[in-house]
DNA sequence: AGCATAGGCAAGCGTTGACTTGCAATCCAG
DNA sequence: CTGGATTGCAAGTCAACGCTTGCCTATGCT
């Protein structure tokens, strides 16, 4: 048995969330230190450097989102749903964390395996999409075409929200917006059931 | 007069390239000026900081950028192809310069005023949402998430791809995803005229 | 031609970031 | 209780970045 005195989970966490507020560059090791109450040093012992701290903390995040535990059940706009609460609430949870990661990954290639979780759960619900597709429930396309015109409007509503322009954006309602993509935003329009 | 030897749109070119590739910090003065064909202290001499030189940079930048000439005809989807057109355009000038200056802009608040113009040509689209919403051919809500509805999905999708996860991401067609847009994504559903 | 100005060049300053190291204190297992 | 591993602490290394400075050259205007 190997024991344990550092609280990993917290330094995890902590490392998400200065990730989040300032990006890779801006979280230095340092205040990560400091916020997660461990010592610098220790960090660098125990994971070797800071791309490998920033990939286990990213993926041990992640594999415990709400986005990943969403299932085909059969009816669309209930998993559409299920998928825009889970996103919904992952922003809760943890910011802006996929558009960071976005952003960040396309500069910083050392990143890409602190996406392989996050990867994964993506992967799920681009599964779901394609069998709605293949039924005929929903337009065929790249089903990550979909997955984009899905939770994109919400992403983007995120970061202007974020950027701090001053403007009072409303929260996204998630059934609105189901909607709003099942059946486009023109208005004053018999639905389709 | 004042004698002018440096060629500034160039510089205000490279420094937007590189701010779109690497960020504001990855993006350093070293690097622009040689880049840029000038000395670093060049730089400093003109514009005193870096965080002025991006500013005029990308201010000078977006001011002759295709979104901003985007203007009212009456003719809904035609507008809304206009708009989606519009920031294909810029995204195939300056890559993914509005997530990138999103991004960055809710880390570093100094950066706000190198917003201004961008904000302005922002001003000019929504403006053209408000009118099709007060006429009852737009859902009526707040323009921001109307536009975030209709260039999010677009933004979402260049992530992705610039992120690098060896995604065949096709390009967006602009007529499709405004019919998508209006009329949602159920298949097989006759079109309102 | 003469002069003011702008730019190139090279060296350097101060700071900060990731990362290291040696030592003492602390913890857990056997 | 004892030994081996882990952490805190403090100091420090090294490179990079923003930014400055002094000097010299080249330019353009009058």
């Amino acid at each position: 048995m190997i024991p344990k005195l550092t609280d990993e989970p917290r330094i995890f966490e902590v490392v998400v969330r200065l990730f989040v507020l300032h990006g890779y560059e801006g979280a230095t090791t340092k205040e990560i230190a400091r916020a997660a109450g461990v010592n610098e040093a220790t960090l660098f012992r125990k994971y070797g450097s800071k791309a490998e701290l920033f990939e286990r903390a990213i993926n041990y995040q992640w594999s415990d989102v709400p986005i990943g535990k969403v299932s085909y059940s059969g009816d669309l706009e209930a998993d559409l749903r299920s998928i825009v609460d889970a996103y919904l609430e992952t922003s809760l949870l943890h910011g802006a964390i996929v558009p960071m990661l976005l952003t960040e990954l396309s500069q910083r290639r050392d990143l890409e395996t602190a996406f392989s979780v996050a990867w994964a759960n993506i992967g799920v619900v681009v599964e779901i999409m394609v069998r709605y597709q293949s039924q005929g429930l929903l337009q065929a396309e790249d089903p990550l075409l979909t997955l984009s015109a899905l939770l994109g409007p919400i992403m983007v509503t995120h970061m202007f929200r974020r950027a701090g322009l001053g403007l009072p954006l409303p929260e996204v309602d998630a059934e609105d917006h189901v909607r709003s993509f099942l059946d486009g935003r023109r208005p004053d329009r018999p639905r389709v059931i």
